[in-house]
DNA sequence: AGGACGGGCGCAATGTCCTTGCAAAGCCGG
DNA sequence: CCGGCTTTGCAAGGACATTGCGCCCGTCCT
C-alpha cells in the first residue's frame, strides 16, 4: 500500500460516494484520461487500498428491520480466551460489527435481526452460545439517525 | 418498493458482495439475459431498494485508524429535544453511525478519528457542543473483529 | 372457452466503454 | 547532462450497456 497522491485520493473519494460510476466518468472527474485512471484504480485495488465494492440495500427490502447493540464481557482477557470468542462470533451471520473495546465491556456488537422473535432466536442460538461470556447486555435501536458508509461522505 | 422475487434477491445479494460487477456477469450469475437483468436492476435502483454503491477503502489508507463508540444521554426525551440533537449530530462528518436507543443511554455513536489528538478535537468541537447533552461516555475500539457491509455476506 | 391485455423475457443492433500496446513526456539520481 | 524508470495520452479491438422489437405466458373479462 504505497503513498497516495491527490489524484488517488480523488479516485477513492469518488468511489466512496458512487462505487458504480463508470471508469470514463471517474477519469473525467479526477482529471485524467480513462486509461491512466483505470491503471491507477487497478493498482489501488490490487494493493488492498480498495477492499471492495458493495451495494447498499434498503434494510426494509431485505426484511431486516431491527438493529441491536450488544455489549459483552468475558471471563478473562487471556489471548486464548479472546481468540476463541472471536472465532465463534465470526460465524454468526447476523453480527455486522464486532469490536474489542476499552472500557466497561470487552466487546461491542451490532446485530441485525428481522424482528424481535428473530432476535430472540439469535440471542438464544448464537450469542448465548459464545464461549467465555459472563455478561450480555442488549439494547435496541429505536431509530437510525445516521448510517454513513465512510467518513465525511 | 414492490415485492421482490427470487431473482431480485439474487441480484441484491450479488451486488452486496461485489457492487462493481458488470451487468453481463451479474446476469449470468442470476440466470437472466443481460437486458432483462439491466431492466430489473434499473427498477431496483429507481424504487429505492438499492440505495447506493460504495467502495470500501482500507481505513489505514485514509488515515482513520481509530474508532470510538460514544454513548450519550440527553436532558429529556421531548420530541423537540431529540430533533435538535439529531440535526446537530448530522453535521459532524466524523460520526459514521448514530442510533436512538432503548436502554441506559439515549444515543449511541460510532465516530472515526485519525488518532487520539484528532478525537480530542472532535470531542471538544463537535460532541461537547451538541445540544441537550448531559452525559458522554467514550470507549475506544482496540481491534476490529468483524465489519460486514450487510447481513449474511 | 376464447380473446384481449399486460408484464416480462430474449434477441439484435448501436453506441459507449474498458483494456492493452505503444510512443512520448516528466522525474529523479548519478 | 544523460539514462532509466514511471506515468501519461492516444489508438484499436474487443467487451459491454442500452433500447426497440417481437414473443411467450399468465390473467382477466366477457
Amino acid at each position: 500500500m504505497a503513498h497516495l497522491d491527490a489524484i488517488d485520493t480523488a479516485i477513492l473519494k469518488a468511489l466512496q460516494q458512487n462505487g458504480r460510476i463508470s471508469n470514463a466518468e471517474l477519469a473525467e472527474r479526477v482529471g485524467l484520461s480513462p486509461s491512466a485512471c483505470s491503471r491507477r484504480l487497478d493498482i489501488l485495488e490490487k494493493s488492498g487500498t480498495v477492499t471492495g465494492y458493495h451495494a447498499r440495500i434498503s434494510p426494509k427490502a431485505l426484511d431486516y428491520k431491527m438493529i441491536a447493540i450488544v455489549h459483552i464481557s468475558l471471563s478473562g482477557q487471556f489471548a486464548k480466551t479472546l481468540a476463541e470468542f472471536e472465532a465463534a462470533v465470526k460465524l454468526c451471520p447476523n453480527v455486522l460489527v464486532c469490536y474489542l473495546m476499552s472500557g466497561e465491556y470487552d466487546y461491542i456488537l451490532r446485530v441485525a435481526a428481522k424482528d424481535l422473535e428473530d432476535y430472540e432466536r439469535i440471542h438464544r442460538d448464537w450469542l448465548s452460545a459464545l464461549p467465555h461470556v459472563v455478561k450480555i447486555n442488549s439494547s435496541f435501536a429505536l431509530r437510525e439517525i445516521i448510517d454513513r458508509p465512510n467518513v465525511g461522505v
